[in-house]
DNA sequence: AACATGATGCTCT
DNA sequence: GAGCATCATGTTA
């Protein structure tokens, strides 16, 4: 019944620059299998980040106990929280780059990721079920216990394989700028399967305002409750 | 379609 | 304390 699984994919893949890797790694699947179950998604958009001399990359402003596992070898997943509530993953490659994993179709176990996204029962498409970074985090339940987890390891609970496809015609893949980021948008590091309706929307970068107008000076009439 | 904003917590200065 | 490699939901078109 079950098709032979697909070899994991060398560690040399990986063993190349970010913006490389990124487009290489649309149409391969990365599966996880979870105390829970397996699912498993064809990756459908990614983006590269370059390393150290890449201003909007992690590792820019030198390792920290968070980016630790970009600067190791690569082959490697390293996954961060942010906004204090998702987690992305990336793919660690060459000289400290990185993918980030923006989305993914969902080919297996697309029921254990509907529950994961939406806990209460409704109409949503399969479409929506990885796209987007943390959206596919969550539907694969990708969290940061999977940090640093080696994507190679045919063992490994965590990995990355070629696609079943066979080699993917390279027409179709798009690049684009970077979503979300504040620096270096001028470099089109962002790649996808092209007429694949499970890639996330472009949004470009909005500063946001903080939440309160700091008040740093004097106010008038401080210093006495009114009475 | 674009834009605005609240939710929520970790990481670095 | 500020800034996030985001998402969901609301409003205005």
């Amino acid at each position: 019944m079950s098709a032979p699984a697909a070899p994991v994919l060398p560690r040399e893949f990986f063993a190349r620059p970010a913006p490389e890797v990124a487009p290489a790694l649309l149409g391969c699947v990365l599966r996880y299998d979870s105390p829970d179950g397996t699912v498993a998604a064809v990756i459908t958009e990614v983006e590269a980040y370059a390393g150290r001399s890449d201003p909007a990359s992690h590792a820019f402003r030198g390792e920290t106990p968070r980016n630790a596992v970009m600067f190791g070898p690569p082959g490697y997943l390293y996954v961060y929280f942010t906004y204090g509530m998702h987690f992305c993953a990336n793919l660690v490659c060459e000289s400290v780059s990185a993918v980030l994993l923006r989305a993914g179709r969902i080919i297996e176990g697309a029921d254990l990721a509907a529950d994961r996204r939406w806990p209460e029962p409704g109409q949503h498409p399969d479409r929506d079920l990885a796209r987007g970074p943390a959206r596919l985090c969550q539907a694969l339940g990708i969290d940061r216990a999977l940090n640093g987890a080696d994507a190679v390891d045919p063992g490994s609970p965590l990995r990355v394989s070629a696609g079943s496809g066979g080699p993917r015609p390279a027409a179709a893949v798009r690049a684009g700028p970077r979503v979300g980021i504040s620096q270096a948008r001028d470099v089109p590091w962002r790649f996808w399967l092209d007429g694949d309706d499970s890639v996330s929307p472009y949004r470009k970068f909005t500063p946001r305002r903080g939440r309160a107008n700091p008040v740093t000076g004097p106010v008038p009439g401080s210093g006495t409750m009114p009475g």
